[in-house]
DNA sequence: TATTGTTATACTCTATAACTATA
DNA sequence: TATAGTTATAGAGTATAACAATA
């Protein structure tokens, strides 16, 4: 499964260098940034899959977790999701029980999304496995410096997406 | 090109309520860490393909610039990508003469790869790309912010990634 | 037998297009 | 005609497996 990649190199007659990155990529926010990230990404993303779930079902979650109502139309923007890649990911969440699919009587085309009970007791299981990776992922890192790594961070993506607005 | 993702939602009897992202996800450093980073390389990926560079090319470029000569094992490994990929894109480079490939006289199962004078041309352009668009991401931070900022990074991807080490 | 570079294949995501039912 | 949700299809990117040359 981890095939060779992590092999210590045995390399012999190329001086015994440590395998490491070209000091250019390291000096350079940019590709730190997105190094981290993915790797964060695919670590969770991974632990939900062990957890039972696929993809990006805990944004649609998390998003009906604050109490709106909402169409499928909107869950896919706000997530930045594909329309027709969200159906999938509803028609699962939606045979376990995890949350409710109605017709809007007022405009029969949409689907109003709600959260279940069950679907918010599961919400707070992959809360839990988020925090937790951040914690692991974070922990060289002191109090004060997360609150200022996620400062910057709203800071930068604010700049960058309409979609953070509310929360500046 | 752009679909219909960013219109401005027009839905009339839902509160007319900006697109925004849940604030759970918003609170979280992992997510913004991985949108953030995320978006910028989809950025710089994007712009190096522009000039005329595919994928991890960059990657490559900027290893050799380093000086040494490299094995295709270990510019492979160095950058976490798949040998087999890493073909392509060299088989590419080569072809434009910015790198070469030697066989190694001692183990003749090995290519030497290095990177020619044009190959120096060409990462000089490609850099300037990179910062360009990692100036316009951080234009919201200080001068001292980003260097906090990276110093941050690195700490956090040291501690997950033995390939960082000598930056420490 | 193990390893380097290579080629071929399969698989996962995502993006696009087409279809229906409603408006 | 346009839109919401759905389904089907195609393409990009990545991972896996098999192979020839060399050690």
């Amino acid at each position: 499964m981890m095939s060779t990649k992590s092999d210590i190199p045995s390399q012999t007659h190329i001086p015994p260098q440590t395998l490491c990155l070209p000091q250019e990529l390291v000096a350079s926010t940019a590709f730190l940034l997105a190094r981290v990230g993915i790797s964060m990404k695919v670590r969770v993303m991974d632990e939900m899959e062990s957890a039972g779930f696929a993809g990006y079902q805990y944004g649609v979650l998390a998003l009906l977790g604050e109490g709106a109502t909402e169409t499928q139309a909107r869950i896919a923007d706000v997530l930045g999701l594909d329309r027709s890649q969200l159906v999938g990911e509803l028609d699962d969440l939606e045979e376990r029980g995890l949350i409710e699919r109605r017709r809007d009587p007022n405009d029969r085309r949409r689907h109003m999304v709600t959260l279940t009970t069950d679907g918010k007791r599961q919400l707070v299981k992959l809360r839990a496995i988020v925090k937790r990776i951040e914690d692991s992922f974070l922990e060289p890192l002191g109090e004060d410096e997360r609150k200022q790594l996620h400062d910057v961070l709203l800071r930068v993506a604010c700049s960058h997406d309409g979609r953070y607005k509310r929360a500046v």
